[in-house]
DNA sequence: AAATTCTCCAACCGCATTTTC
DNA sequence: CGAAAATGCGGTTGGAGAATT
């Protein structure tokens, strides 16, 4: 005998969820709050199963997903942290907030794996390329900012919610760092300048709005709108380009002699452990969210 | 306009891991 | 400490809608 379904499937319901099903789903987490999943349809009156009630929960109806309209921003740390994490959906969306791993898995199956992979032929052609071991990011970096500009590219599909919050950013961050010693906010600002200088240096905050100059407003469109606070450092966490980071540890060598695998293999040089320390951090925290940066630079310093 | 093919994504499945007893 | 239950995760599938013929 095989392993005893997770349920009964006698007289569930299955497939696509009716609104009343997710109204009652809904109802039953708002006062009895989630867990539980196994004897939730029984209480809360479903015909489902409880892994289904917890799916449909976690990857449509939590309040804080953010649905559709993956922003470029988003999409390249999707890149980058694939190539860092592998399929490990669950730690990717858990540097994304509001996204879920089934749909940033669904998304990469559908678009990223694709243009990645395209890049990967393009480049393997392309023998000027200076850092074959960064292709893949490279390559999904251009496909954003060289290629023809889709126009409104992402396609806002019926069941998706366009997000379209106005971004208030808390204080930059860098370079004074506030609520950190000088000493402190010091060796971090060395830190950060080396991977995120270039991008920051252009980057203004106005009023507690980010600014861009001029040729990247357009760019920033999506970004401006769709982030929300906590995504100021997925901002900053994209600017600090990985690629940039591994090859940290071979020409600047005044800052970090080991501070990132300079290797096409990086997952060996990330236990599990610390990653899921770093994953877990403060990022779902919107309230920390400007700490974020930080959580990541710590996250590499422990590393060294 | 109808038929066919393609694309996308919500949901399912089964295994792995963690928690509880 | 081991077994069972609960939960989490990633791969896969099926169906709806879009695009193409």
């Amino acid at each position: 005998m095989g392993r005893s379904p997770c349920c009964s499937k006698e007289g569930l319901n299955r497939g696509a969820w009716t609104a009343h099903e997710d109204k009652i789903l809904r109802e039953y987490i708002r006062v009895h709050g989630e867990g539980r999943w196994r004897n939730l349809p029984k209480r809360a009156g479903l015909k489902r199963c409880g892994k289904s009630c917890r799916l449909r929960w976690l990857n449509y109806l939590r309040p804080d997903i953010k649905r559709g309209n993956i922003s470029p921003d988003e999409e390249e740390l999707i890149i980058r942290l694939h190539k860092l994490l592998g399929n490990r959906w669950s730690l990717i969306a858990g540097r994304l907030p509001g996204r879920t791993d089934n749909e940033i898995k669904n998304y990469w199956n559908t678009n990223l794996g694709k243009k990645v992979k395209d890049g990967h032929q393009t480049t393997a052609n392309n023998t000027q390329n200076p850092m074959p071991h960064l292709a893949p990011i490279h390559m999904a970096t251009s496909s954003i900012s060289l290629s023809p500009p889709k126009l409104d590219s992402r396609v806002v599909r019926t069941k998706a919610t366009k997000c379209s919050k106005v971004l208030f950013l808390n204080p930059p961050p860098h370079p004074s760092m506030p609520n950190k010693s000088k000493t402190e906010a010091e060796a971090e600002a060395r830190l950060v300048d080396g991977v995120i200088s270039n991008q920051m240096e252009h980057t203004t905050y106005d009023n507690g709005f980010l600014s861009f100059p001029d040729e990247e407003k357009e760019l920033s469109t999506d970004f401006l709108i769709d982030f929300n606070v906590g995504d100021v450092c997925l901002s900053d966490l994209l600017n600090s380009d990985f690629s940039n980071t591994y090859n940290f540890s071979c020409t600047n060598v005044n800052h970090h002699e080991q501070l990132s695998p300079c290797s096409d293999q990086p997952d060996a040089m990330f236990s599990d452990e610390v990653l899921k320390d770093w994953t877990h951090s403060n990022f779902a925290d919107e309230a920390n969210a400007s700490n974020n940066l930080h959580s990541f630079i710590s996250f590499e310093s422990t590393e060294e």
